[in-house]
DNA sequence: CGGGCCCTTGACGTTAGTCAAAGAGCGTGG
DNA sequence: CCACGCTCTTTGACTAACGTCAAGGGCCCG
């Protein structure tokens, strides 16, 4: 249990925290270990729960009225998701499933309440955890309106690179078909928009990205799409 | 004065707050007048203030690298934008430009933050304005994902007819280029998509939309894209 | 060895963006 | 009052981006 407290407060909901402050609500928390395609809430209902992510990879989704899965956001280890609807006692907004095994931390939401009640920092947490998912929101949503499918990938490669680097390999964190979920593109699109980016030197093998100039793959990234049809530096 | 605090205690922020705790905060607040088009904040400025829209419509965009707008979202009388960034003193993740002439009250970060500092409720508004912001991204993200566009259109129109009637005439409540923004299409587009929703009940006259069966139009606008091209209902 | 599942590829259709042009409203100034 | 210029909107022709359907290869696991 120790390793699971640890673990929980570095969530970026807690890190900023006292730590007595928050070691009491972690610790009235219940860990679960869920397999990969298990369902953890769906959209809709309340939300009875806040989840603190301790191991393997969480996907975030909404079903669409006519069946479609769109991917709203992939997360990991340390990463937190329902606190703010449970601290409004709202519904989920979205659908929770692991895509790995996965190791959670379940907090119930009156207890997260009842804390936030009782101290202003916490409420700060909470509410400085919604803004940056917001942020992350309206980030996201701007690259799905303005990139194509091909830049919006090598935005994706640069986030997995170490910020120092020239040339560097990524391994996929998770596998394409939800990749492609995530950046809005089917598989076999997204199959192709990879191929799309051999030109500026990308290689894909199997679930590893070789990079070999982050900077010539950050131009393509923020290229205009329309200047991109005519490049002629001939 | 009077009229604007009115206005203001209506804000999807305030409305739910003890009033007496919340009237002192708005009259320290400042009224603005800006014309058509004049910016109000820029994306990564440092939020200095909270903005409550007394009247007239206010766009959040973003700009990306490559230059090109992407509208976030759409705001008119009674909604407040910046509350989120102010408490958290981070910088604003939009920008926001009045697309008509617009009153504007203005409330000082500082005394935001010491409201918030001040009173649980207080902070719990501001936390469940940013949750409901979050909510509506995700629904605008999932739409954008999974529907073309001439389904988001019926959904846009769905959102402006009164809920109850079965055929109605709604006013498009700002002019075609913001609409078009806002659903993620060019205007050309726009205008095709437009067209494309008349076997399906609805005209477009000028600035109007008169919708002959909101059924039907509902219908159009939940289907799966991949059904709608087989239709044979011969 | 066989059955899934993931991933890729090809052929084709749909959707939306680009470029260019022209029509419709509207305020201004002659 | 009308001509003019302006912006918003529509249209046409073409292209790029993406989805769909179908097929096949690689891989893991029973």
């Amino acid at each position: 249990m120790k390793h699971t407290t640890e673990t929980a407060l570095k969530a970026d909901l807690f890190r900023e925290l006292p730590r007595d402050c928050v070691v009491s609500l972690i610790e009235k928390g219940s860990v679960k270990t869920i397999g990969r395609g298990a369902s953890i809430h769906l959209q809709g209902e309340p939300a009875h729960s806040l989840y603190v992510i301790l191991d393997g990879w969480v996907k975030l989704y909404r079903i669409s009225p006519c069946g479609s899965e769109v991917v709203i956001s992939v997360l990991n280890r340390a990463k937190t998701f329902g606190e703010a609807a449970a601290v409004s006692g709202e519904r989920f907004p979205t659908s929770a499933e692991a895509v790995t095994e996965t190791n959670l931390l379940q907090i119930d939401a009156q207890d997260l309440c009842h804390a936030v009640e009782g101290s202003a920092v916490m409420c700060r947490a909470v509410l400085s955890a919604a803004l940056h998912r917001n942020h992350a929101l309206v980030k996201h949503l701007a690259q799905i309106k303005s990139h194509t499918g091909a830049q919006r990938i090598a935005h994706f490669l640069l986030g997995l690179c170490p910020s120092d680097t020239e040339a560097c390999t990524v391994v996929l964190p998770y596998d394409k078909v939800l990749i492609a979920g995530w950046l809005g593109l089917k598989p076999e699109s997204l199959s192709r928009a990879f191929r799309k980016l051999t030109p500026h030197g990308v290689k894909i093998v199997k679930d590893r990205a070789v990079i070999e100039s982050v900077e010539r793959l950050l131009d393509f990234a923020e290229e205009d799409p329309t200047t991109s049809w005519s490049p002629k530096y001939a």
